[in-house]
DNA sequence: CGACTCGTTGACTCTCTTCAAGGATAGTGG
DNA sequence: CCACTATCCTTGAAGAGAGTCAACGAGTCG
């Protein structure tokens, strides 16, 4: 189990992105947005650039809460263990996506890089000095947090209720629906993670994940889409399994 | 399905409470322990009081979110719903607990009242607007939403990989942790909600939740209190159940 | 090339669910 | 005060969905 990463080059900002927020590609999918130009210079001014290599930890649960992130580039997975090990991840990051809301000064969960991962590092007590100037920096934060809320009680109705198909279906009109956020087409869809990954997240086993896939497959609901993609051949039928209307098998 | 209970006196405070939040039992425990005597006389302003009857519905999934809440006494259920009746209870709610954190203008769960409840009500408008002169109020609001986040992320561990009686012993040793931050004993345990909310908020079935009560019972770690208490005879042999469980309250 | 990881598939097991019935408690009305 | 009903809780037996164990193919890397 890595540490906080202290091997890593906390260098300075990704070649591109050193100081420029402007220019940032996902300056308007993240907190950054509700900044203004004068604004942001002030918020410019406490933040480092962060490189993380896929498998290497970003924060880890029980660890103290020194920092707050944003990604930049990549994907990150977020979860808890159970003392023997069992694991739920409690949630995929990926560009624009806020990263290290503490409740006290620890971690509640640890974060660990997917993809090669770009981020900004904002130090938290320089931030939350911040706050106070930057109300609407504030306000965003709590939206933030809001909406990651919302999300976290969407998945305890899917592990609490929903099927492994629905699921599964679930997780990909998921994908679907963040890839068009950040403006990505909705249905080659990128599957960075891993298949283990993808089962601690919903609560499943590896091999009733690669089932259940199998199954949508033979449904003509998705498609392989080279390497590690899939593509949503009928989204409608996908919608149908999660809305709780009788299952074709 | 009742809509926002408009059957119900939207009176005035509950006696004893009237405009008095000075004398507010649960003061301590609320979003308004951030407030001095001044700041509260402004938030004093905009609060009405506000009842609900058992089984009666505070708010509603998919409902314009036009108020927050303040549970001042009573407990409530949080749940969302799929269309064909599976439910999942969220969370529970007890004196001092914020409720109606909303992302959009939209609650994204029902609320429904388990016991008679005794509410402050917050017009959103008004809350918002005061939100620019108290500060203090909004990082208390950011402090209790992130504390639901990671109520909700320990709900996931619960609901995505523990077993049956992991997650019995895991509620009672949160509603045990809970009655104690309200100054409750920790032991002979008040149980308001009825087998159902407790399988639904569970992941599991009633008689899943009764056989494993009784399995608890026979290995003597609880037994039964009064009508619906539970009494907690060894919290060891409970905690060692659930070992890992992270405590988070 | 051989060792490794990852994903898929098959056969079997098991925990929890489903279906069913009985018991306890409270509220109602005669 | 006592049926009578309704609801909740408990218990039992059988069944199913997902888990476990195991094997194999495909890609990857040293």
């Amino acid at each position: 189990m890595t540490v906080l990463t202290p091997a890593l080059p906390k260098t300075g900002l990704a070649p591109g992105l050193q100081g420029r927020c402007a220019a940032c590609e996902i300056r308007e999918l993240s907190v950054c947005s509700a900044l203004s130009e004068t604004e942001l210079a002030r918020l410019r001014s406490i933040i480092t650039g962060y490189r993380v290599e896929p498998g290497r930890t970003v924060i880890e649960e029980g660890g103290p809460a020194t920092d707050l992130f944003n990604v930049v580039r990549g994907t990150v997975k977020l979860y808890k263990l159970l003392p023997d090990g069992r694991r739920q991840v409690t949630g995929f990051l990926f560009p624009g996506d806020f990263l290290g809301i503490a409740l006290n000064d620890i971690y509640a969960y640890s974060a660990e890089a997917i993809e090669p991962l770009e981020l900004c590092r904002f130090p938290r007590k320089k931030l939350e000095a911040l706050l106070v100037e930057l109300p609407r920096l504030e306000r965003r934060l709590l939206g933030e947090t809001a909406h990651e809320l919302a999300a976290a009680q969407d998945q305890m109705l899917l592990l609490g209720r929903k099927t492994a198909k629905e699921r599964v279906a679930s997780f990909l009109i998921s994908l679907s629906r963040r890839a068009i956020k950040r403006r990505r087409p909705a249905s080659p869809l990128d599957i960075p993670m891993s298949r283990t990954d993808m089962a601690d997240f919903l609560g499943l086993t590896t091999e009733t994940v690669s089932r259940t896939l199998t199954q949508l497959r033979n449904a003509k609901l998705i498609a392989p889409h080279g390497r590690k993609g899939i593509a949503i051949l009928d989204m409608n039928g996908l919608s149908a399994l999660v809305d709780g209307d009788s299952p074709a098998d």
